[in-house]
RNA sequence: GCGCCCGUAGCUCAACCGGAUAGAGCAUCGGCCUUCUAAGCCGGCGGCUGCAGGUUCGAGUCCUGCCGGGCGCGCCA
């Protein structure tokens, strides 16, 4: 609808010699939607924008495009208002011929192929697989899932995937920690290193690992602990690197291997079961550890060193990555000649690159502001263009219980996981909490409010729309009627009463709402336009009865319905959200 | 100290490349169930958009400075 306008406004301007004159950019057609119904459905800023540039007044310039306007039957008329708008006010027919447009095009409408096909690769959560997912994470996997859908529904071949860091230092620290815990199980009283991960879901992974064939790997833990550095707080890493290495000796290699497999499977299971049952789904887990083992990893820092983007300083390969707009040069390679984290990451994002994604959007955490910089120089490093990477940064998430902040604590590992918030307030509330603020700032998520079960709970609002036409077409037999269709579309002007234009009016904009928020990577603009729609359906419902005796009036009024119920289906289903039939 | 992000109604938040009178929900006050689900509808109250300048036809939105909050500045991952 909103395409069909703006081709009527380049129309007009496309032989328009004044015009021909400025540059393409001050040519856009550029329309919105109104905000007031007395201003029309759609106005355009143009003639104020050219004002300048053509030195000539706006008004003027409103008239002259608007004289130029070819005649459509979506147009009812046009006016000049205020400094220079020029409004457009559409006929019935317009909106009618979209309600058509839902009904025909049902769970496909509202989608369209600006993305053209574009290979894009969504990455999401990527949590270490240390430990269950938490709250945050939530937000992240609901973001994510819900960003990747409405890039699908713009047009794009979106994959999603999952970076698994299961390569390094972490995840000898998860083995040994489980470790421990075995052996805790069995009786055996050891001390429990400082950096190690405490948390209690490793002893529930032990306990389940217990009825499994382990036995290799729990030899007599005696003298375990000898002639190992002091285990305080300032030498924790030295005393666990030296336990780590303490483990390796008893366990050998092959046993210790196996030891981080068990514990990486047994969280990586747990995580990957979370998010499946949060309806959260991926193309791909990408393991890190397979990027280092294929040779990866080293190739990329081949490439950022044939191309001269590496010296040597104090033992160590530096990328210069100020020669990219990073704000310091970066280790590669450390003196001790292991990779850091960052040559995963560069060669990572290479491997994307590589397997034809035109597009990467990363998802990730606000504290990772720092590492866009340094990712983008690694790409132009490669011979990347670094604006093929995308990050979107996802703010915290702060719980409360009521007006209560519920304390979150990740290194005492007690914190409240996905797993644990689902259980109490349901995926549906859940997902849609998640996606109902921007992503730039903070969330405030109460616990309180997301389980009750009235008129608090937005969720319920919209889902009740649904649930309500639903009902409606429930009684349709009982009364002995049926709803037909072709009836219905050819009586759409019986469609008189305000709460039918304004319902229309709201339907319509759903195309511009899926633009927009895949344009922004904004899902709150979806969450807002469905309480809107739900809010019409309501106000209609509570105005007017469906189901009359005049079958004319009956059928038009029960294909805005449908098309309504459609619409909030469609939208639901983008934020993962059910659309119940009843309630 | 330097860098990134955020400050909008009592609370939680919207506001599409700068556009017309800054919008919702909650809270609060008042109406509406003999009629398709009251998890609903209708109405009232509520604003110096943190502060001060600047840019322009027009600023919550852009620029500068300040104030307040979050995060980041490792040969950690």
């Amino acid at each position: 609808m909103k395409d069909s306008i703006e081709q009527l406004l380049a129309a007009a301007l496309a032989d328009w010699p004044d015009a021909n004159a400025l540059p393409a950019e001050s040519r856009q057609p550029d329309l919105e939607r109104t905000r007031d119904v007395r201003h029309g459905d759609f106005a355009s800023n143009l003639a104020l924008r050219l004002a300048k540039p053509l030195g000539r007044k706006p008004r003027d310039i409103a008239e002259s495009i608007v004289a130029r306007l070819p005649a459509s039957p979506l147009v009812d008329k046009v006016e000049l208002a205020g400094p220079g708008f020029i409004n457009f006010h559409l006929t019935p027919a317009a909106y009618h011929a979209e309600l058509r447009g839902i009904l025909a095009a049902g769970e496909e409408y509202g989608r369209n192929d600006s993305g053209a096909n574009r290979r894009v690769l969504v990455e999401f959560v990527s949590a270490n697989p240390t430990g269950p997912l938490h709250v945050g994470h939530g937000r992240h996997a609901a973001y994510g899932a819900t960003v990747a859908n409405l890039l699908t529904a713009n047009g794009y071949a979106v994959d999603r995937e999952y970076y698994v860091n299961d390569a390094g230092r972490q995840m000898d620290i998860l083995a040994v920690s489980l470790w421990l815990r075995l052996y805790e199980l069995r009786g055996h009283s050891l001390p429990f290193p400082t950096g190690a991960y405490r948390g209690s879901y490793l002893v529930d992974v032990a306990r389940e690992c217990l009825t499994t064939d382990i036995e290799s790997l729990l030899p007599d833990p005696g003298g375990l602990f000898d002639d190992l550095p002091p285990d305080d707080n300032k030498r924790a890493d030295e005393f666990l690197d030296a336990f780590i290495a303490r483990a390796r000796e008893r366990l050998g290699e092959q046993g210790f291997d196996r030891l981080v497999a068990t514990a990486t499977e047994a969280i990586l299971g747990d995580i990957r079961n979370d998010l499946e049952e949060f309806g959260v789904a991926y193309d791909a887990w990408f393991s890190e550890r397979s990027l280092v083992e294929s040779g990866a990893v080293h190739r990329a820092i081949e490439r950022v060193a044939k191309a001269g983007h590496t010296y040597k300083q104090d033992g160590a390969v530096w990328f210069r990555a100020t020669d990219f707009d990073d704000e310091k040069d970066r280790v590669i390679i450390r003196e001790n000649g292991r990779k850091t984290y960052f040559a995963s990451d560069i060669a990572y994002h290479l491997h994307k690159r590589e397997r034809d994604y035109e597009q990467l959007v990363d998802i990730l955490g606000a504290d990772h502001h720092g590492y866009v910089a340094r990712v983008k120089a690694g790409l132009a490093a490669m011979g990347e263009p670094p604006d093929c990477l995308e990050v979107d940064l996802v703010q915290f998430v702060v719980l409360y219980r009521g007006t209560e902040k519920v304390q979150m604590s990740t290194r005492s590992g007690d914190f409240v996981t996905l797993r644990t918030l689902r259980e109490e307030v349901g995926n549906d509330a859940a997902r849609f909490f998640f996606v109902s603020r921007s992503n730039v700032q903070h969330l405030d998520f109460d616990l309180e409010l997301a389980k009750s079960h009235s008129n608090d709970n937005p969720v319920y609002y919209i889902q009740y729309a649904h649930a309500r036409v639903c009902s409606v077409l429930a009684k349709l037999e009982p009364e002995g009627y049926t709803w037909d269709r072709a009836e219905g579309e050819a009586n759409l002007a019986r469609l008189t009463e305000a709460h039918e234009s304004s319902l229309q009016r709201t339907l319509a904009r759903y195309p511009e709402i899926i633009a927009l928020a895949g344009r922004q990577r904004a899902p709150q603009h979806l969450v807002h336009y469905l309480r809107d729609l739900a809010n019409d359906l309501h106000a209609y419902y509570s105005a007017h009865p469906f189901i009359v005796e005049d079958s004319q009036l009956r059928n038009a009024r029960l294909a805005l319905i449908i098309a309504t119920r459609q619409v909030l289906r469609n939208g639901l289903a983008l934020i993962g959200v059910s659309a119940p039939e009843r309630m």
